[in-house]
DNA sequence: GCGTATGTACTCGGATAGGGAATGTCCGAGTTAATAGGG
DNA sequence: CCCTATTAACTCGGACATTCCCTATCCGAGTACATACGC
């Protein structure tokens, strides 16, 4: 079970995208030399990010992408899922109702297993955790001087 | 990111296994029946499980394998972790030393970045819910009749 | 009848192919800005 | 000098190859039981 590395690199780009919002929009090319990732795959990772609404993109020259929203209002949760899809890590396929479950009684399946209950539990708690931490926060654990470079790294190749 | 249906298939058999620990060995070929599962696949997903001591395989003739230890003594973590393998769902690759990172002071990176330790924390939350959850209290949500069918398919299939 | 040696059947363990999703790359549609021409 | 039409460059969006991991299968090593033989 690995995430998809463009989780990472979308979150590092709405923090930048949070940073440098006066000098949006930010054209993908230019969020790619930051990292120093292939600009076609990034922009790859980034359009389920546009078609969410996390980021607003406009086509043209001087287009690019900014923030849909402010980064109050985006939380590592609406990333990961844009990104990664909205589907459960653990997948029931209801193994308990084939072999030897033939013969059960009817309704005994009305209730999820055990298992898949467990699971679920666990999968919520990890959301929970996800949807508390906004962009915003990461800011503020972000130390300033990684904005300034960053700013600086764009302003001189703009 | 999706989990592999082995841990579906591992956590089952561990239960019957736990249900019926006076019969065992159990083959892989008679789990297999239960659940009506490819034998040679479950064989191949079990065996991670016998490797980190979680089950205990025994050769031969009326071989097979039996659970290693008390239900009260495996949780969910355990399975997960074996069959998954321990590293961690999201993957830092320090983009943020690459690009715009290389001018960056020395020590700035000393401390892993904010995305990191968010995302650790939720992974911890989820670990965390599903060390919680044991054999046993699987066992204890799941209703007796699942185990007497699994019990008399087992032992007419004898 | 009893003990032993042998053979056979059954088990797990690891090594070997196939398929689907994630990774990586490409071209086309659309929009903006600049430019050249005319008034 | 100003306005407009045209052109050209740049952007995103989606469609097309490639690689890697999960899925699926096979063969070999080891063990216990059953059997046959000798005592």
């Amino acid at each position: 079970m690995r995430m998809s590395e463009g989780v990472e690199w979308g979150v590092h780009c709405c923090l930048v995208l949070a940073w440098l919002d006066d000098l949006a929009p930010l054209p993908v090319g230019r969020l790619a030399e930051v990292f120093d990732l292939p600009p076609e795959y990034l922009k790859k990772q980034l359009q389920p990010l546009a078609k969410a609404g996390i980021l607003r993109s406009e086509a043209g020259a001087r287009g690019g992408y900014r923030l849909g929203s402010d980064p109050e209002a985006i939380s590592l949760m609406d990333v990961v899922t844009a990104i990664e899809g909205g589907t459960d890590p653990f997948q029931c396929t209801e193994i308990r109702q084939r072999g030897a479950g033939r013969a059960a009684a009817p309704g005994e399946f009305a209730h999820p297993c055990g298992i898949s209950k467990a699971m679920r539990k666990a999968e919520l708690a990890w959301r929970r955790e996800l949807a508390s931490q906004t962009l915003a926060d990461l800011i503020a654990d972000t130390p300033a001087s990684a904005e300034r470079r960053t700013r600086r790294f764009i302003e001189r190749t703009a």
